[in-house]
DNA sequence: ACAAGAAAGTTAAACGTTTTTATCGTGCAT
DNA sequence: ATGCACGATAAAAACGTTTAACTTTCTTGT
């Protein structure tokens, strides 16, 4: 048995084509006691629309790009990045729209750039979804530039407005900073991601910032950057806790660097709560494993993904960036007393 | 600037589109020297194909339909499972294909399985790569019956063969047990996927078999099945540290549960070489942050992620699943002495 | 020299939709 | 009655590609 089409409906009820495809659209060309006629003997027939027909027809792809930066198939290390649940908030955002999401993988920047040039030129989908922005991104220039649907994961200062969803990377550190200078902390280290990306800098900033407002002065051998990974933690902890001045707080941007800082407290005989404490952002709640448990500054994950998955939806349907603007706070879960116990 | 089509390039070339079609794609019935002057004309004009007509006309989707079974949206849990490198890995290993990965993310396995009959009987996709395995997989035997190509991670007890990537859990369960009775272990521990889980089936057989081997006799009470996310590590630790013949030696079936687990021994005042040790298994190398680092079985994720994507391409183009299976045996990487030393 | 067959192109149809344009009644005002 | 607008449906074209069937020209064996 064939597949049903439009055109068995149409010889079904004997109809044209034509009618059938508005009946099914809901024009209001069509009379409603003809619509239930051919809903019917769609549903009879088991009619479901074939997409590559209206692809070709429409051009339009019901596709959602969502690119994402993985490192090299050699490198199989842990980056707390959880595009796992990130891609499936989105996926299940577009359960109900006739739009798939559609998965590029890329290796670096520079590779994220050709694909979405593209998928933009060749029309390769609908709309775009990225995530790891850079403060000034030309791929978020080469979309505004061509007026292509795409939400980012991340900020940026661009001129025009874009639509995106983030963490309040400001919010969050200002308050991280505010709690451990009350508890006592004087010199507290920043572990933070590449410093090309956005939420880098934003954090940068803002812990600028916090040190001014606590009369505190900066010192550029508190604050790494790097990819966040175990090693990257593990790495920094080493190095910044033989320091003459050794911090006594870290602040981390991921669990998985957290996890690795916990690996370096551990190489250095460092006690938790003793001589330094860890916080930590965490997208999965996994910091409560830790040995101890650490406060962390939790959103989970599933909650900007499918605002990313909501927005793209709305920016493909025309809606203007400005209105599909999301900063979110995470949740601060406090899980130690973060002030040094030297008994412990 | 309208995109060019092989009506271009047939104006161009002064040649019927049907010649210039087939010179695109190397027929034979095309001299070369008109098809030079085709690929010229090709490349000119930046012409790209544009897959909706072909989609349409020969009904083939170019999509290779991934299945992620992620839990839902309101659980933000790490599991370790890294989808997100497995299908960067099958993403990539179509890279030179025309084909490209499309995401179903679901839910459980009811829907993975309605995802599936949808996929297979309206083809959405060309060929499916599911997770998650049961011994006997309904799924698996609906794509079979449709004679539609896909590709399992994880094995299946099915009669009829397909083709599969899987790490080798019988033997690194053999292995790990063997290694374990050896360092004087007598009560080890299992904590295991699922238990309709295909691989979960495979190491407790392997497990119950060591044992035999070992002259140790079986105890229901040391085996547990659950997902696998630190909360269960965590909870049979609390617990099978309580019996009254406690465990010496706990081996996770991932890198999740092991880091739930130490925070079982923390709970519970237990050091890591002294009460008992803690194995697992290892996608992503992450074990070695831990405190202390423990003994894993490693495989890198890109091994079987990458083999998953070419698997899938042979298998779309005919291959018999016979040829498409493989078992890949993880490294050991011994972190650990692993026998108990009472003084540390 | 000639039929047969191969080689290299062309023509035309088809895939399933959407959408513009045309057709045909019907009701209504004039 | 005539003309007109309107509402509902039909006809036809178009999106870009592949491919079966056909045509033309060139080889080749007898």
């Amino acid at each position: 048995m064939q597949r049903p089409t439009i055109k068995t409906i149409a010889q079904e009820t004997g109809l044209s084509i034509a009618t059938v495809s508005k009946a099914l659209k809901h024009s209001p060309q069509v009379r409603p006691e003809t619509r239930a006629i051919v809903i019917e003997a769609a549903t009879r027939v088991g009619y479901e629309l074939n997409m590559h027909g209206v692809q070709l027809r429409t051009g339009k792809t019901y596709q959602v790009a969502a690119i994402m930066t993985a490192p090299g198939p050699k490198q199989n290390e842990w980056e707390g990045v959880e595009y796992a649940q990130l891609l499936s908030g989105i996926s299940w955002a577009l359960e109900d729209s006739p739009y798939r999401v559609s998965l590029y993988a890329v290796r670096n920047f520079e590779e994220s750039q050709a694909v979405i040039k593209q998928i933009v030129s060749l029309k390769k989908a609908d709309g775009i979804i990225i995530s790891g922005t850079r403060a000034d991104d030309p791929r978020i220039r080469t979309m505004q530039a061509a007026d292509f649907p795409f939400v980012t994961y991340g900020t940026s200062i661009h001129n025009a407005p874009h639509a995106y969803v983030d963490a309040d990377n400001e919010q969050m550190i200002r308050v991280s900073m505010a709690r451990l200078v009350e508890r006592g902390h004087r010199r507290i280290a920043l572990l933070n991601p590449l410093s090309d990306l956005s939420y880098g800098i934003t954090r940068l900033e803002a812990y600028k910032h916090a040190l001014e407002v606590a009369g505190l002065s900066f010192d550029p051998a508190l604050v790494a950057h790097g990819r966040l990974t175990p090693a990257f933690g593990r790495e920094n902890v080493l190095t910044m806790s033989e320091l003459a001045n050794a911090p006594t707080a870290y602040i981390c941007a991921n669990e998985a660097s957290a996890l690795g800082a916990f690996s370096g407290f551990h190489e250095r005989g460092l006690v938790h709560g003793r001589d330094a404490v860890i916080n930590a952002t965490d997208d999965l709640n996994v910091s409560q494993y830790f040995a101890p448990p650490i406060t962390t500054y939790y959103l989970p994950i599933s909650e900007p993904s499918s605002l990313l998955g909501a927005y793209i939806l709305r920016r493909m349907e025309g809606e203007p960036p400005e209105a599909l603007q999301t900063l979110l706070m995470p949740d601060l879960i406090e899980r130690c007393d973060d002030r040094l116990n030297p008994n412990r």
